[in-house]
DNA sequence: CAGAATGAAAC
DNA sequence: GTTTCATTCTG
């Protein structure tokens, strides 16, 4: 016994572990070079990884919530949270199945930080940044991000904000314990808050404690019954033994099988909770149990037939072949070592297989066919009956959709890896499953190899079944449900066949998801779409005329209806931003935005080189995009133009985003599709906000249009106005505070010119900095807002000859803003003097004569190149501050001219 | 892996 | 007030 005991306990610790050496090995191994999860979870560094990502589906279960608005979302997402984070350890690791990340936590598991407003906005907004400044990277894409967030009106804003507290609530309900920082289990702060668990953080987080404590307040929910009992199990070892004994004990009565019974009673809750199950148990097992990881639904099936489980056993068996001893199995895949069926029945703890019945349920999101639910292992089959589309799609440019996984897989990062495990699994369930059959062959022959994944299993499920064995099989189910990648993919396609196509081509189906997210809304979408996609390609076609082309579409487009909802604005303003037309002033006018480092360099390539660069570097991408967002941007549509165009990354993000959305399932669908419901700006729209923001604000609705419109074309004055706003939105936002920010908005939008001389005194203080804040700022390490980091610090040091201390550093920074702020208000209230600084000099180009490079621009521009290429050379921190130095400067003679 | 941003939570 | 960490992904 001791023996089997310190066996088990291994192998339960391999578990454990496997996350590192899994993902390391398997993961890694497989495909992805690029993290190594393992790797990074060992160092610990990371802990952020492994932290399961919460989704909303966790909560859903938990919470009962059907309360809450978003039920919908929630409750999906719930479940399969719930599963995962109750069980915590174990659930983990089945979570993991859903996503293998979770499976390495396993014991720590913590779920991941919901995601707050700007986040979200970040991450819905993110693409569009990045399509606009191809070659921005994604700092520079991020601080864009800062800026249009800043200018986001409160309105907007508030939907962003909305679904992120409904995101935290469902989390919070999920995981009642749930600390952001784990340190609550520890006092010792500083570190962090690692953790009680070796690792140092990751794992530390609520979750354990909650487990314990939380988990019977949490756990108080119907639903998690699953959790509490893996906390136990997870937590001890000793546990492994008893398990261990009943395995052995169990061995004998593997061969049993459970019982029928569905175990379902217990489940009522979950039952319950599911509120789109109906009824079918078996459904409601499926929908409920997503989170189950797969390793543990075998584990389970394994584990059913030990003593214990007995209760387990009923639940298991259900059916299916998974019921049999584990040896059984084992033995039938060796046999069936190809049956893919077979596979994700048998499917070990490992990955492949519960991804495989994650497939399955996903193909189901609600669960609503029986059929599957039952059956993690359900093959592929289903999911491709489920999602016909699909299926379609995949055979017809199957081609070009591997190689795209392929790609996804290779690029795995930390979130990733959960996705990828999704997908992976998906592509690569088969051969996975042939692998881990192969495996398992190999075990078999041995049958203290045998045995010991048997003891393992029965470990797993001995955790669970301590707490309850019915949700073995929800789990089970769960992690058939889990998977959602199929589903997803099936959304998109299923919105739109023009997407779909699109898809194949591009390869990329990110955008697709995004977009598809919202089911509802997709059919809508897709009447708009297709008229989009046309367009989209039309422009693709045209993509080195982009400007005539894209334009002549846009105008259709715009007359087309766009469903933005409240985008409506943005779309008109955006037509109008299109106004903008020319390229140059595209190129402009990102530039503007974006002001900072990484965008001068961009509107360096783009705008100064204009299409050469550009082109090349983004290759057709890049030329497309550029085209099309410009066209698209300005269009109304740009939310379509934004499915519609594949991009390389996009495709890249896509994927990620498909896996991750694959991997969480239905719950998960639904969340994003919530999440893809939240409106996307164009960027035309953060422009005009910035300048028509006050107007909004004030007239509240379409003060864009003909601002816009000026701004694009009209007048030089006009187009001063524009940039002018644009500052103001950005001092606004940089020092931000709404308030004032409306305030100075207003002024603009009113007008800049006269009144806002005046007022513009007070708010050419903000404006000023931002305005050199863009150049000069940039380089300064953190935001206005906050201090500069230790890190940052460093780069503040070299400011000062040498020795910088950090409290110098930011009396340096602070003095130079503060110059910069006073010298810029003067420029303001010039209004041109102040273009000097980056904007006013993109600004001065559009508005005045020398339309491409104002001097300043130019200087800033070389200032940017040769930062940039020292920058490549290495010497960064002497570009940089050269940068500094130049931004800094014109702008202090422009000032100090004024 | 650092880092850019904002926000929320924990100290 | 300060520190963590959530997302994303380039360099």
């Amino acid at each position: 016994m001791t023996k089997a005991v310190a066996d088990s306990s291994s192998s339960l610790i391999q578990h454990f572990h496997s996350f590192f050496v899994r993902h390391g090995s398997t993961m890694k191994g497989g495909g992805r070079g690029k993290e190594p999860p393992v790797a990074g979870e060992v160092t610990g560094k990371r802990p952020k990884r492994k932290c399961l990502q919460w989704h909303p589906l966790l909560s859903k279960k938990a919470l009962d919530f059907s309360e809450e608005e978003e039920e919908e979302d929630e409750e999906e997402l719930e479940k399969q949270p719930e599963l995962c984070g109750q069980d915590q350890g174990l659930q983990q690791v089945q979570c993991g199945s859903t996503t293998e990340e979770a499976e390495e936590d396993s014991n720590e598991q913590r779920a991941r930080r919901p995601m707050n407003a700007f986040l979200l906005f970040c991450k819905r907004h993110r693409s569009l940044v990045r399509q606009e400044h191809p070659r921005l990277d994604n700092r520079g894409a991020t601080k864009i991000l800062a800026d249009w967030w800043a200018v986001l009106e409160p309105k907007e804003k508030q939907k962003y904000t909305d679904m992120a507290k409904e995101y935290k609530d469902a989390f919070m309900k999920a995981n009642p314990g749930y600390k952001w920082c784990p340190t609550t289990s520890k006092p010792l702060k500083s570190p962090s808050c690692q953790p009680v668990s070796s690792s140092p953080r990751k794992k530390v987080w609520s979750f354990s404690s909650n487990s314990t404590k939380d988990s019977t307040t949490a756990k108080k929910v119907p639903k998690t019954d699953s959790m509490p009992q893996l906390n136990f199990a997870m937590a001890d070892p000793t546990k492994m033994g008893g398990l261990s004994m009943l395995l052995l004990a169990g061995e004998h009565a593997l061969t049993n099988r459970e019982i029928p019974s569905s175990t379902k009673p217990s489940l009522p809750d979950t039952a319950s909770e599911g509120n789109s199950f109906p009824g079918d148990e078996e459904e409601m097992l499926s929908g409920t149990i997503p989170n189950r990881v797969p390793d543990i639904t075998e584990s389970r099936v394994k584990a059913a037939p030990s003593p214990q489980a007995e209760s387990s056993l009923s639940a298991a068996p259900e059916g299916k072949p998974c019921r049999q001893s584990a040896l059984f199995q084992l033995a039938e895949m060796c046999l069936a070592s190809e049956a893919g069926k077979m596979e994700p029945v048998e499917c070990e703890p490992e990955d492949s297989c519960p991804t495989a019945s994650l497939q399955q349920t996903s193909g189901r999101p609600e669960g609503k066919e029986q059929a599957a639910d039952r059956d993690d292992c359900p093959p592929s089959p289903h999911t491709s009956a489920l999602v016909p589309s699909l299926s379609s799609v995949t055979s017809t440019s199957t081609d070009a959709i591997q190689p795209q996984l392929s790609s996804q897989n290779t690029r795995v990062k930390n979130k990733s890896k959960k996705k990828e495990g999704a997908k992976s699994n998906d592509n690569d369930e088969i051969p996975c499953s042939a692998k881990k059959i192969i495996k398992k062959c190999s075990n078999a022959e041995s049958n203290v190899d045998s045995v010991f994944s048997t003891i393992e299993a029965v470990a797993k499920g001995a955790w669970k079944d301590t707490e309850e064995k019915p949700k073995k099989k929800i789990q089970s189910s769960l992690s058939a449900g889990n998977s959602g990648g199929p589903k997803k993919k099936s959304k998109p396609r299923v919105k739109t066949p023009v997407k779909e196509r699109e898809e194949e081509m591009e390869e990329d189906s990110g955008q697709c998801g995004q977009y598809s997210s919202s089911e509802v809304e997709m059919k809508e979408e897709m009447a708009d779409a297709s008229p989009k996609a046309e367009a989209e390609e039309a422009s693709i076609g045209s993509s080195e005329l982009q400007g005539s082309a894209a334009e002549a579409h846009q105008s259709p487009g715009s007359s087309s209806p766009a469903k933005l909802k409240e985008e409506d604005k943005g779309k008109e303003r955006s037509s109008d931003g299109t106004c903008d037309s020319n390229p140059e002033n595209h190129g402009s006018r990102k530039s503007e935005r974006s002001c900072k480092g990484a965008l001068y360099k961009t509107l360096v390539s783009e705008g100064m080189l204009t299409s050469l660069r550009a082109n090349i570097d983004r290759g057709k991408r890049g030329a497309f995009r550029g085209s099309d967002h410009d066209a698209n941007w300005s269009d109304d549509s740009w939310t379509v133009s934004q499915i519609g165009p594949n991009n390389p990354k996009k495709l890249k993000k896509s994927k990620s985003k498909d896996e991750s959305s694959q991997g969480l399932g239905k719950l998960e669908e639904e969340f994003e599709r919530k999440f893809n419901s939240l409106p996307q700006y164009s960027p035309m729209t953060f422009d005009k906000k910035g300048t028509t923001v006050a107007k909004k604000k004030k007239t509240d609705s379409p003060v864009v249009p003909e601002e816009v419109s000026k701004a694009g074309k009209g007048p030089s004055p006009s187009q001063k106005k524009t940039s002018f706003h644009k500052i103001v939105r950005k001092h606004k936002h940089k020092k931000e505070k709404p308030g004032a920010v409306d305030k100075v908005v207003q002024s603009d939008s009113s007008m800049l010119d006269s009144a806002s001389k005046a007022k513009s005194c007070a708010p050419v203080a903000i404006t000023c900095p931002d305005v050199q804040g863009p150049a000069s700022m940039e380089m300064l390490v953190g935001s206005q807002k906050r201090k500069a980091r230790k890190t940052k610090i460093t780069h503040l040091v070299r400011t000062a000859d040498g020795s910088v201390s950090p409290a110098e550093e930011d009396k340096t920074r602070d003095l130079n803003q503060e110059e910069d702020k006073k010298p810029l208000p003067q420029n303001l209230c010039n209004d041109k003097g102040c273009y000097s600084h980056p904007r006013g000099a993109e600004e001065a180009e559009r508005s005045t004569g020398p339309p491409e490079l104002p001097a300043f621009f130019s200087l800033a521009a070389l200032a940017e190149v040769a930062a940039m290429e020292n920058v490549h050379r290495g010497q960064r921190g002497l570009a940089e501050n050269q940068k500094k130095e130049l931004g800094q400067t014109p702008v202090l003679i422009s000032c100090a001219d004024q």
